[in-house]
DNA sequence: CGAGACGATTTAGATTCTCTAAATGGACTG
DNA sequence: CAGTCCATTTAGAGAATCTAAATCGTCTCG
């Protein structure tokens, strides 16, 4: 019997997650990948590990027995891999880290040279994640940190295993057309109605969710006029007078826009956020790099 | 940081060993592959893990730390095997073992016969090696069940991890040139010197050492004619007339030969014995091939 | 002291693994 | 019953990892 460390993973995901799919996506493979490994986890097992059962698939016996061994072989390579860079005596060898878009433009550039400056030893390597996959990311293991997003006012349950260090609060301000509302005070979410529709992202994202959910508290339902990820892409909208959004000051160092920029009456708030595994939290270089991201937070 | 099975047995290995090229052949790999392993292992653990002192190479701290680590992750990948063997209920999946050259060719297809018959989900795959090395092949895990030699005459220490079962029980005799001496009753290796000369495989050979053990004790030092590891080129040697040598049965039946086979004095024996890592004694798949092996040996 | 053996490492190249993309085929859903 | 969801299979590209051979430092022994 022999294993390599990405079978294992799948499998444990499998067990927390259930659908190879979802495995997939969590390790960063296409389903096909996941689905191989796992078939040649249970061809050198000699044992069904995993039973089709409608159109997904579920652990045996077995399956679930080797998914606690495996995660017992996680858990262990974890305290190794944190004395390893304890008896290292400092900050040396490698951190995977995973940002959102906005971040990987705004904070990693300078976080790099920090990193370089204090810690010449630490080699960061980083992927751009959706940023409603950077926990899920963090918490199988993918990478050692991340930079996400919170949003206080519209929370939601992150896996217990995770920790999260606030790095910058911002407050969501309204972007409108460039003189497309007779005054520049504060303006209420409740008198955001036609004509002036809404560029939202989708709802299933947690950042859609969080405007919808504060417009309702707000009493409206923002009329969605153009459903957009991409927050340039938002921007330019805005900026082109096709419809209104909300806005951050990161958002708009990433994207210098002429249009109205005017501030919420209501509370809406989000938070950019290190995310780490509990377990990892004390880990030398995830420590080290947490505490650049604050100084930079700081300053 | 991510590793491969290959990594941590080699670390463990070296610990064991003390040199890359032991391992090496341990594992059944080249010098360069192992070291080319231990080289990615360490970059990707940040840390020194090897530092060379004289011409060959010992573990830092680091090293020998993480080989505790690695130690205890193949404990609980021998035990996650076990259980899958347990949890399956039945004899299946696969079964790597080694075997010296004479047992492939008189044992091994009887075996995977009898093995074809009671236990038709088992695969056994086999790899030859030479006889000294299968200990090594079944404690460093390469294999889970080998057919090798004991001399108990000449006993030698043995990793004390590995069980040894009897299976057959051979006593020498002494091959000489037909009619090359004048008696056909025992002989005693006292009475072997010149003008016969010995074919005898090399001292570093425990059947070579062992050879010359018995010779010594019985008050000769046997007069090394041809230094000959292959059991049937040996055979074919002294049919030729060009020098005396020891038998068992189980040597003849791999090469019926045309010279004198006479009955020694002396003891001197052979054990032909399943190895197996004491860990792994108890399951079922290695229990039921040595059982195989066993009835195969009554008959 | 110098030749040879020993041991680790490096290199180039071949093989094997393991991914992705796309196609396939069940199984739910409305 | 068409569309979607999910797992799997396939072919092929790219990466990982092995071997063989060369290299280099170190030890041993005549």
């Amino acid at each position: 019997m022999d294993w390599s460390s990405v079978q294992l993973r799948s499998l444990v995901e499998l067990r927390r997650r259930g659908t190879v799919t979802a495995v997939a996506s969590a390790l960063g493979y296409t389903p096909g990948a996941v689905s191989q490994q796992l078939g040649a986890l249970e061809r050198s097992a000699g044992v069904p590990l995993l039973r089709r059962v409608g159109r997904r698939v579920e652990l045996t016996d077995a399956g679930l027995a080797l998914a606690g061994h495996a995660q017992r072989i996680l858990d262990i390579e974890a305290a190794a891999t944190a004395e390893l860079e304890h008896s290292a005596g400092r900050i040396a060898g490698e951190l995977q880290m995973a940002l959102f878009a906005t971040a990987v433009a705004e904070i990693l550039p300078a976080m790099l040279a920090r990193v370089g400056e204090t810690h010449p030893d630490l080699v960061v390597r980083s992927r751009e994640l959706v940023v409603d996959d950077v926990y899920d990311a963090v918490a199988s293991g993918v990478v050692d940190l991340a930079v996400g997003l919170e949003y206080p006012d519209v929370p939601i349950r992150r896996d217990p295993s995770l920790r999260v260090v606030l790095l910058y609060r911002e407050r969501f301000s309204l972007a409108v057309p460039a003189g497309s509302l007779p005054w520049d005070g504060p303006v209420s979410l409740a008198r955001t109605g036609p004509p002036l529709g809404w560029i939202l992202p989708p709802e299933d994202t947690h950042y859609g969710l969080a405007i919808r959910t504060v417009c309702r508290r707000a009493g409206i339902e923002p009329e969605l006029r153009h459903e957009v990820v991409d927050t340039a892409v938002s921007l330019a909208l805005v900026e082109a007078g096709i419809g209104i959004s909300t806005v951050t000051d990161l958002m708009l160092r990433l994207r210098p826009s002429r249009f109205d920029v005017l501030p919420l009456v209501e509370r809406f708030e989000r938070h950019i956020v290190a995310v780490v595994r509990a377990s990892a939290e004390h880990r030398p270089n995830v420590a080290a790099v947490v505490e650049v991201l604050r100084d930079l937070a700081r300053d």
